[in-house]
Order: C-alpha cells, then structure tokens, then sequence
RNA sequence: GGGAGCUUAGCUCAGCUGGUUCAGAGCAUCUGCCUUACAAGCAGAGGGUCACUGGUUCGAACCCAGUAGCUCCCACCA
C-alpha cells in the first residue's frame, strides 16, 4: 500500500474522534484511581469558538489527555453558560426583526423564545469543541440555568439571605440604559475618551449688581437635575457667599451654595455642580449635606418628566442642544478640550449611566476572607504567579456586589412582596404567602408578587466547580465527594474576579473546600499588530476554518508553542504551518520506518550504539518535559518535545539506523535495531499525544495491529528510567560537533556531501565510542588514527571523549595554506582569550576565597582543557608550515 | 491617582539559588542541495552594548537605586 507523502488531517479526525467517543474513553465515573479533574469554563451559549477558546481548551486538554495516560481517573467536565445579559439581548434582537417588541410579550411568552433559542444554537460551541481534540466527559455537560444548577443558586441565594449577607437597598449602581439593568462594578469598563469640560455660568441669587460662578462640567444634560453647588471652604474665591443661593440656569430652580473639602481647588473653577441622582460622587455630597434628589434621566436615558425640559430626548442629544440654549443666553464661559474615562457596559458597550436604584447585594468583607488568605498562603495556586499581587489587591478592597438584574433570563430572584411593603426570601409561593401572612393577616395568594429580577450569571457561575457534581442537590454524593475539589482550572485574566475569586469564595462558603489547587492563567490573543481579536474589528480568524486548513492537531502545536501561561500570544498563522509542518514530519518518519525490510541478523556496532543513545537521549529529555510540565511551562513542554521528535530522533537516530542503499537498493534492517526503533517512536508518540492527538492515534494503529480498545488515548505515560546513561548523550555532543564540522567543511570546500572522505585523528588513545557514527554521518570512506599530523590537509581540533583531538581531511585538490591558518588562529585567539578569562579568575585571591571549591575545581579543569586545545591547535598550525 | 509587571537576535520567548566563553531556543533570514521518509524537506552559516545610568560583589542579563519606554489591573475628581 502506498502511503501519501504528506499527512492528511482530514480523513483521520472525525474517525478518531467518534472512535474515542464510541469506547468511552472520555467518560469518567468515581473509581479507586486518583481523580484528576477539570471543570471548563462554561462558554456562554450564544457564543461562536473564537481564538480564545481554542487555546484555553487546548492547554485543558493537554492537560486532561497527559493525566489520562498518567493513569489518573481524568474527568473534564464540559457545559455552557446561560450569559443573561448577552443572551436576553441576542434573543431581544431576534425578535426585533420579526417584529416583536419585548415589551408586548409577558415574561413567559419571553422566556419560551430565550429557551427556543437556546435549544436550537446554544451546543453549537460545544461541537465546535470536539471539532479540536476536546476530550470532555459529555455525559456530565451542564449548562448554569437548567433546573438542577438553577435550584442550588436560588438556595444559595436563600441562604446567604438568612445568614445576612444579601440586603436589599437604594444605591447608586452601574445603570446599562440600552441593556435596562444594572451591572456589577466589574462588567463596567473605563476607557478614555475625549471629552469637552463646559464652564457655566449660575447667577447668584438676589445678587445685585449680577454676579455668577462659574461651574466646570463634563456632563450639561445633568443641569437639570442639580440640586446645589460645592466649592472647597478654603477657597478664597467663594468664602464670600456662605450661605448664598444660586440659580439653575433653564429651570431657574433655586439650589444652596454648599462647602465640602471633597472638592478640589485646582481643577475647574473649583465650583462643581452637584447632582446627586447621576453621580456617585454628588449622591455622597447629598446624603452627606440633606440634598433633594432629583432624577432627569429615565432608564432608557432620555429625559425624564422630572427634567422638565428635553423630555424624551436622548441624554447625548440634549448635551448639545443645552450647550446651545446656554450659550445663547450667554452662560457659556469656554469650553475646553479633555480627555476623561468614560464607563462603558462589557455586555452593551452602552455608556454606564450612573442611577440610584433598589437592587440586591451580596455583602462581601468576610465571606471573601478564606479567598484571600488561602491564595496567599498558597494553598491555591495562580499561574503564573505574578497574578496574586492583583489578586489580593482586589480582594482587599472588594465592594459588595450587585447581583440583580433587571432581566427575564436567568434566576428569578426568590423574594416576595405583599400589597403592604412586606417582604419575605424563600423559595415558593406557598410559603411566601404562608410567611407574609403572619405580618398582614389580610393576604390573599393572588398579591403576593415575586421580585421581577434575575441574578446575576456570575451568581450561578461561581457554584459551578460545586454544581455539575451536585454539590447542592446531593452534597454528600458519591462525585461531589470523589471530583471536588478539583486540580487545575485554565482561564483567561480577565475574568480572576468575576468569576475565579468568587468560586473561591463560594467553595469555602459551601464546601469548607478550596474548588480548585492550581488556576492556569492564559494570555489574551491578539493579533499582529497588538489589538485584542474581536468580532467588531474582524480580525479574528475562524479556528475551525484554521482546524481544516492546517489540522486541528497542527493549530493545536501551532497555538501551543508561543504561549508561556499569563502572556499575551500574538497569533500568526504561520505558527499553525509551523505546526502543520511538524505533523508532516511525524508523519513522515512513520513513512520511513514502514518501508523497512526487517531481517534476523545480527545488530551492527552502529546501530547498537545509536540505540543506546537514543535511549539515553530520551529519558535525559522526558525528565525535562515531565518537570516542564509540573511546573506548568506548557510551551515548554511542547518545544522540547518537538526538538526530541524533530532533533533528536528524525535529523540524528534516524538518519543513524538508516540502512545504506547499495546499488539503489535499500538494504534491510536487522529485527533488534528495528524493535527498538518502533519501540522508541511508540514512547515519542505517547509523549506528543497530549498536543497532537488525531495524528499519535493514527499512527499508533498503522504502525502496529492493536486490538480494537489498545488506543493510545490510554496508553500509559512513559516510564522515566532515571539511570539512563547521561555520559552517553554528553559524549554524543562532541561526535556530532565533530560531524557538524565535518559537513561545515564540506560546506565551505564546496565538496558535494556525496563525496567520500578520509578523516585521520590524532589523540590520545581510546575515545573512540562513536567513530562508526561519524563514519556514516560523515560520509567518511575512513576514520583512522594517526601518530603524526598530516601534511596539507584540512584540520581542525574538537574535543573528544578524554581530552582533545586533532583532526586532518587530507583533499584531493590543494588546500590554501593562508585560509586554513587564518581559521585555526581565530580558533587560537578564542581559545587564548578564554584561557586568560579563567587565569585571571583563578589567580584573584578573593575568587579563591570565596567561591564554592567545586567551582573553583571547575575552573580548574577548564583552565586545563583550554590549555590542551591550545597545544592542539598550535602542533597543527606548525604542520601547516 | 494607586498598584503590578515587562524591556534579551528581525519576530515570539527561555535564561528557575549571581559562577562553564552565558549570551540561548524556535521561527524568520542567508548559502548550498529536488541526496529513493519528508522541498510542509536536508545540510551549513550569519544575527544581540541583555532598555539606559549608577551602585553592591572576586564575579551581574540576574541583586539594589534612579531614568526612559511599554502593558495590565484597580480607583467616584467634576
């Protein structure tokens, strides 16, 4: 059969992916084993796989399939996130282009449409996710609002609400006008906008001749809503209206001149308008100084009846139009160009609206205590761990949390209100009324209300690493007992407080448990020229039309090998060629060996010693990954494994068990070279599994007939024999430094590398372990020792296995004597000036003194090193002459 | 405004307790090769004042101080 020449990704993925998943090899259930345990990140379910995905959940899977092999029980629980406020909005918008408004549907007439909806493109992500390798348990796939995970948010709500940590009360919150809710503090974005500082002039009452002061403000449309004015008791300018009014231009309402050092002289006039309904700064200077409030801007922001003016129009409209109107009565001073942050919506991209609102909140001083303590004791673990800096600076000056939204899809809040003002928390109607009764003995069922508002999504997420094993339903069961806590969570920055800080919390609030020991923390990926990719400006490029294009195992490598944990990747698409390339040269090696014609024979010198190195070379190189891996270097890991497959194996042993061709016919291979050779491609295969593992699968069943469940999927990890023989890899460096040499010659000579060549060397006796190997890789015709140097020939010194050799390659036609003398001085001058460098080290009394006595033996054997392959290379500077 | 981090080859990054001439890797580049596993390849080569300035030390890419530039996080200055 022939086999292509390059690796066709296509026609093995799907194959091996339903293979896999036809055995169950992902499933996992609580057994004896060491459970080793992911819990995904849960994808919101209107979510495409984006870039971000793909290697989040590739480092999950790297991680999942190499503890898999390592025998651990692996389980990687999958699921999705019910995303209130993006899906509630993608729903909205659905409807809007079939012509239903919201607002004409009744909240279940809604809520049939968002499940509709989700049913019907909410797993699209999690087949995306198969598309690369993921090897999730899918019989344990979740998603945050089914009934199961809903129940045990609605009980966490209950009783964090009974243990006094949930309040309900006005305060001013993140207001989304275009999503109609309020947002936490972290789903509000700052950036900075130019903006303009407007200076207005506000008459003094009863001021005769007419006198003003001056305000300075960003936001004109909020005048309305002014209810004084503050300026610093300090300052000079102003210590003269104690007790003056002025006068609000437009409304012309009457408002105190008010005195608070909470103002800054400098900036401004250093007179700020006070609005204590649309700022949270002026709401503290009301409450602070009996301040009414006055509400203009209405949730949708436009202008409110109370406003007066502009009702109904647009809060950014009427910022240009009451410019206009002031300046026409000549109250704009000047307007200056500032630049200012501006608080946008994450979801919405809507520009925040401050708003004083009834919401819920959840207390955050002490339930978030074990969260702190127990990341900087190290008990849990970031990666890399220049994040708990930021992560302790958060928690120490964390703010309590708003958790309700003014949405349909998520959690309805279990509070109850009566006709009267009561309310209750708890979790049926029945019972609502039961408990609302007591307090208004007139009740009837029908007024009893729930609380029209949702939970936040990051209240259900936080449960998540505690509810897909229900934890909540069935807290003493056998999978919340066995998985939880689980081992290491992958994840992006951006989300260390929305949602990994709050885990924590609710894992020690309800588990008494840390939900995690180790959290990953990925980069974001950016494109070429920095920008974070994102649908909006189109750079993303889509990882499945990636995946078809260079193999879901070659994106996997290509993602993989540029990405240290916490640092940004700059994605190209030549590193997914890079990994495509490098499937092709798996691939290829299995080519080779295929084609071998395997005999009985005996096993030649060449080929014994070149299995014993890379024997040797191996373990000396899987002690590496493994460690890379504890230590969570995955790019790492994946480089050194490409360098031991590509390097190591490809480009040196195979190229050193390769038979001859003699006559164009490929001589055979004895059995004992052979089986050791597919002995060590079989470890090389395991060992790359974890990064390619459409590619490991199939070659591990082409190379070798396995029985139908033999996969490598769950083949053991490979045993690291930690008395592999390291003198044997050491010396091989300086035969391959003398083969490099050799074929740098050839180079510089111009001799073609198919010409034979002689090769004489003059050292001490023995050291000659690998001459067979430089005979071959050399293309030498012989290797042959010689007592003295040989008269014009190329020569060159390298160390060998004792001390140092001089090596001469007499040539068929004249050598020129100057180039070959000016080489061996540069290689004098070096080694000169290296031997001078360890003198005068060893000749300063106070290195002596105080370095450590093996490295001051070091120094020693280099000093002597240095000194023979001085002598060396001047001998054959003298037979040059 | 507060905090954290970064700056090493053209690019992306290692350099893990200061001690091999320590200045590394991969990619890219250049040169020569279509050599019966692979041109998605093979062989060889060239790239760097370790941001800058001082200090500590026998010895600094690494420790300390300052300077410059970049990034991120947090924060209610109109």
């Amino acid at each position: 059969m022939e086999i292509p020449k390059t690796y066709d990704p296509q026609i093995t993925e799907d194959k091996w992916y339903a293979y896999w998943q036809k055995h169950k090899f992902f499933k996992s259930t609580p057994d004896k084993r060491e459970p080793y345990t992911i819990v995904i990140p849960p994808p919101n379910v209107t979510g495409v796989l984006h870039m971000g995905h793909m290697l989040n959940n590739t480092i999950q899977d790297v991680l999942i399939r190499m503890k898999r092999m390592q025998g651990y029980n692996a389980c990687w629980v999958p699921g999705t996130d019910h995303a209130s406020i993006a899906t509630e909005a993608k729903v909205v918008a659905l409807l809007k282009e079939k012509g239903i408004k919201k607002l004409d549907l009744t909240r279940e007439e809604f809520l049939k449409y968002a499940w509709e909806w989700k049913d019907k493109y909410g797993g699209i992500i999690l087949k995306q996710l198969e598309k690369l390798g993921a090897s999730c348990d899918w019989d344990r796939t979740r998603f945050t609002m089914e009934k199961d995970l809903s129940e045990a948010v609605i009980d966490v709500f209950i009783d964090l609400h009974k243990k006094g940590q949930i309040y309900r009360g006005v305060r001013m919150v993140n207001w989304d006008p275009q999503g109609l809710t309020a947002v936490s503090d972290e789903e509000v974005i700052h950036k900075e906008v130019n903006s303009k500082l407007y200076y207005v002039k506000y008459r003094i009452e009863n001021s005769l001749p007419i006198e003003y002061i001056t305000i300075a403000t960003t936001r004109p449309e909020t005048i309305l809503g002014d209810t004084a004015v503050c300026v610093h008791p300090d300052d000079d300018r102003y210590k003269h209206l104690k007790g003056a009014r002025v006068i609000i231009p437009i409304i012309n309402r009457s408002v105190p001149i008010i005195f608070d050092d909470y103002i800054d002289i400098e900036f401004g006039t250093g007179a700020l308008k006070v609005t204590p309904a649309h700022d949270v700064n002026d709401y503290n200077l009301g409450v602070k100084h009996n301040l009414e409030v006055i509400d203009t801007i209405a949730s949708d922001g436009k202008m409110s009846a109370a406003a007066q003016f502009y009702v109904g129009e647009d809060r950014f409209a009427v910022r240009k139009k009451i410019v206009k109107d002031l300046d026409e009565m000549g109250l704009i001073v000047k307007i200056e160009d500032i630049k200012n942050k501006v608080g946008y919506s994450e979801r919405t991209d809507a520009v925040i609206e401050p708003k004083l609102s009834m919401q819920w909140f959840l207390k955050m001083d002490s339930i978030s205590n074990p969260a702190l303590e127990n990341v900087l004791n190290g008990k849990i673990k970031l990666i890399p761990e220049k994040f708990v800096n930021t992560y302790k600076h958060w928690m120490e000056n964390v703010h309590d949390w708003c958790i309700s939204r003014q949405l349909w899809w998520g959690q309805q809040i279990p509070a109850w209100y009566d006709n009267k003002g009561n309310t209750v928390v708890c979790k049926t109607k029945p019972e609502a009324f039961n408990q609302l009764r007591i307090k208004n003995a007139e009740l009837r069922i029908e007024d009893v209300r729930q609380d029209e508002d949702v939970l936040d999504t990051w209240f259900s997420s936080w449960l998540w690493p505690i509810s897909v094993f229900d934890g909540f339903k069935n807290p003493d069961g056998a999978d919340i007992n066995y998985y939880y806590p689980t081992n290491d969570l992958v994840t992006a920055p951006e989300i260390l407080f929305f949602w990994v800080a709050r885990m924590i919390i609710a894992g020690y609030e309800y588990r008494g448990k840390k939900p995690f020991t180790n959290v990953y923390l990925t980069g974001i990926v950016r494109d070429k020229q920095g920008r974070k990719m994102s649908k909006s400006l189109g750079n993303s490029p889509d990882p499945i039309e990636l995946i078809e294009k260079y193999g879901a195992d070659g994106v996997r490598v290509g993602m993989l090998l540029c990405s240290p944990a916490g640092n940004d990747l700059p994605f190209d698409e030549s590193y997914c060629e890079q990994g495509r390339n490098f499937s092709n040269k798996v691939w290829n090696a299995f080519r080779l060996l295929k084609g071998f014609e395997v005999i009985d024979a005996p096993q030649s010198n060449t080929n014994k010693i070149s299995v014993a190195w890379f024997d040797a070379k191996f373990n000396e190189q899987l002690n590496i990954i493994n460690d890379c891996y504890h230590k969570y270097r995955m790019s790492e890991a994946l480089m050194n494994t490409y360098k031991l497959v590509w390097d190591d194996f490809c480009a040196w042993y195979l190229e050193m068990i390769k038979p001859e061709f003699i006559d164009g016919q490929a001589q055979p291979i004895d059995r004992i070279t052979f089986d050791a050779t597919i002995i060590f491609f079989e470890r090389l295969l395991k060992v790359m599994h974890p990064w390619m593992p459409f590619i490991t699968e199939e070659i591990w069943h082409l190379i070798k007939d396995r029985e139908d469940k033999e996969c490598i999927i769950i083949a053991s990890w490979p045993i690291l024999d930690k008395n592999y023989r390291w003198d044997q890899t050491r010396v091989f460096e300086e035969c391959k430094d003398i083969i490099t040499t050799i074929r740098s010659i050839r180079q510089q000579k111009q001799i073609s590398p198919k010409t034979k060549l002689k090769l004489f060397k003059r050292s001490a006796p023995g050291g000659n372990h690998f001459d067979d190997i430089i005979i071959k890789l050399a293309n030498l015709e012989s290797l042959e020792s010689t007592e003295e140097p040989i008269a014009g020939a190329v020569s060159f010194v390298r160390k060998t296995e004792s001390s140092f050799g001089e090596f001469f390659i007499p040539l068929e036609q004249n050598i020129n004597l100057e180039e070959e003398k000016a080489r061996l001085t540069k290689e004098l001058d070096y080694s000169k000036g290296f031997l001078k460098s360890v003198e005068i080290k060893l000749s300063n009394e106070k290195f002596v003194a105080n370095a450590k006595p093996e490295l001051i033996a070091n120094e020693k054997k280099k000093q002597a090193d240095a000194e023979a392959k001085i002598k060396a290379i001047e001998e054959q500077l003298m037979s040059l002459i």
